[in-house]
DNA sequence: AGGTCTGTTCAGCT
DNA sequence: TAGCTGAACAGACC
């Protein structure tokens, strides 16, 4: 369930998509393509071609040859599909080609989005390369706890509720923490974490791969110290800790 | 059976 | 003003 990493596959998934002439698009889900009227989508893209696909943290985006962005996001449980094998009821967008194939938003809680000409511009850096001078100034700043910092997709893009848990972990700061607290060699160390475990789950294939998320899944105990790991609601989200080591 | 949940946006509070 | 809560979406899972 999409955090950064299945983003990532899904932008890897639409490159498939690229320079085939659109000739058809089902946009009548007015949830999933709000704010735009049925059709509205279509009238953007039939008979254009898509010529590339890009990301930044879970915001998904691809262009067409004549300067038109169609924006993707795959919400909680949204897949993209590039020439399904079936169709149904959990398709929610769809763009046709003219070879035949197509382009899928597959998404059973509609809670995926597409949208013509996204802003954008809210969407902080990605996580696996914001830099260090930006990292200690927008994660810094203000009194929230850290975890609810971390999920702020207008400070670093692409963390959610596992991989924000599993990163803290790394290191080894307390999700309650307020960012106030926090010293410059803690956000340094912070942001190191974040590349680290992004940069890994990228690697293993997805935001359920992290070493602290196991433990978190059977409730059990911290696999550094083996000390029980509490849970609590930070950030409006199941969080999950180690008391011991992280402080 | 009822509660919870890996995401985002927005309204409404404090 | 920053930050929180709940609603909306709708199915899977305990």
């Amino acid at each position: 369930m999409p955090e950064l990493p299945e983003a990532e596959r899904a932008r890897l998934a639409l490159e498939a998509a690229l320079g085939r002439r659109i000739t058809g698009v089902d946009d009548h889900d007015s949830y999933v393509c709000r704010p735009h009227a049925t059709g509205e989508i279509a009238a953007a893209l039939v008979g254009h071609r898509l010529t590339s696909a890009h990301r930044r943290g879970k915001f998904l985006w691809v262009e067409t040859q004549d300067g038109t962005t169609l924006g993707l996001h795959l919400g909680m449980a949204g897949r993209i599909e590039v020439d399904p094998e079936d169709s149904g009821r959990w398709d929610r967008f769809r763009v046709d080609f003219e070879d035949g194939g197509a382009l899928v938003l597959r998404d059973k809680r509609r809670l995926g989005r597409a949208v013509i000409n996204p802003d954008y511009g809210h969407v902080g850096p990605d996580a696996a390369d914001v830099g260090r001078a930006e990292f200690r100034r927008l994660i810094g700043s203000g009194r929230a706890p850290v975890k609810a910092r971390l999920l702020d997709q207008g400070v670093v893009s692409g963390l959610g509720n596992l991989l924000v848990d599993q990163v803290l972990w790394q290191a080894r700061i307390a999700p309650g923490r307020s960012v106030s607290e926090l010293s410059v060699e803690d956000l340094d160390r912070l942001r190191r974490s974040v590349r680290v475990a992004v940069r890994s789950s990228l690697r293993l294939g997805g935001s359920h791969t992290g070493q602290f998320i196991a433990a978190r899944a059977s409730q059990g105990r911290c696999p550094r110290d083996g000390s029980p790991v509490h849970r609590a609601r930070i950030g409006g989200r199941t969080t999950y800790w180690c008391p011991f080591c992280q402080r």
